[in-house]
DNA sequence: GTGCCTCTCCCCCGAATGGGGAATTGCTAG
DNA sequence: CTAGCAATTCCCCATTCGGGGGAGAGGCAC
């Protein structure tokens, strides 16, 4: 953990990169990790390119990598780093805990997972804990994780054709734009609305949305 | 400008109360304002509860106010502050640029509107303004406010019934709850698809959402 | 191989949806 | 006061949606 000694005063400090479309939020976690006096700002970036680009100059030893993000959303950017960086230590970081987004960004190779309405004390705490190997997963995400396990994840074909339904496209334009029968459409949607157990699109928007399934815009 | 001289060493500093949820922004807000030797911050608030409260004790010159917060709203709170104090300087500030939102918030009274996505100097820039007494409405968004002028503006009850139809109920669940006939909920949900320039209930709760005509949650 | 899952297509059918027109109450802005 | 608008109710009708069952082709695991 001591390959990379810097510039500045500190001798291994826990170098940070931050990335995050908010300069607001940057800004904070920027003087929260400037006031811990064993954590160092390697970086910021607004974008998941840049976060990428960043990495590769600076490989930092704990990146903060907000989810939803212009350009490259933080799952690919993760993705990414970690593929060409496999021992990359990465914390997700967004606002909302839906359960698509979690498994994602773990499955991307993310150590841990954060709420940006959790304490900067908390935020700090597992900074240093994925910075010794550890992996930081909240309860509540745990708990979300558990729940929707196995069963009811829903298959490539059914998210395909979910995004496309919640953008508002009725089962036939579904049907013309994966260049198949509405007939098989319709059989997705179903299994789609057992899985999320609902009746209606209406619904499963809703549920799909909660769980980051699909993304607004 | 000059009625109340709290502690601290700058006489007349501009001060500034701070209403947000999410913890790396306030710290990221309260930092930026810290650096700026004209700027304080009056105090730090993660409801619309508190952000009254705190308002109420300290008066602050400007209040940069999120407009979702739990328990009680950006908007609520903006609209009970400028009801007690009719001068109060509200700023809101929020992650992206509903329609909706943004109206809602200058009828409660707001000097203004800032996204997340601004940079801080501009922020910054924003809080001097309205504390002089200006009003600050970024271009996009007076943009946004001049399409959506009047002609497709939803009545109440147009948006009481497609908040109910976002939450996935039928028309007669609909009717039901607000204890009319289904085919009166038709007629509503008719409207409201012309207004919106959408033919679907799907669709109607994409652009309601990115409008913030409606939330989640 | 034998199962299990996924994806694909088909049929039927009742319920829900969306669009057309028409009309009555109120309230309010000019 | 009058014109306009919001809100309400009703009619008809074509399309869409959602649930039921059945069934075949391909992939993967045990």
């Amino acid at each position: 953990m001591s390959e990379h000694q810097h510039s500045s005063a500190g001798i291994d400090r826990i170098r940070v990169l931050i990335a995050d479309d908010h300069p607001a939020v940057r800004a904070g976690l920027a003087a929260v990790i400037l006031a811990e006096n064993d954590l160092l700002v390697a970086g910021q970036a607004d974008t998941g390119e840049q976060a990428i680009a960043l990495y590769r100059e600076h490989r930092p030893d704990v990146v903060l990598m907000d989810l939803r993000m212009p350009v490259l959303g933080g799952v690919e950017a993760t993705q990414r780093i970690t593929a060409e960086f496999p021992d990359a230590r990465i914390l997700a970081l967004t606002s909302y805990q839906g359960d698509a987004d979690v498994r994602r960004a773990l499955d991307a190779g993310a150590r841990g997972y954060l709420l940006k309405h959790m304490l900067m004390t908390e935020v700090i705490a597992a900074v240093r804990a994925v910075a010794h190997g550890e992996w930081v997963i909240p309860p509540a995400v745990a708990a979300s994780l558990a729940r929707h396990n196995e069963r009811d994840r829903l298959t490539t074909r059914e998210l395909e054709v979910l995004g496309l339904m919640a953008k508002g496209l009725s089962n036939k334009e579904i049907a013309l734009a994966i260049g198949r029968t509405d007939e098989t459409v319709k059989i997705h949607l179903k299994s789609v609305f057992a899985k999320l157990k609902v009746a209606t699109r209406t619904e499963a928007v809703r549920v799909a949305l909660g769980r980051g399934l699909v993304h607004v815009e």
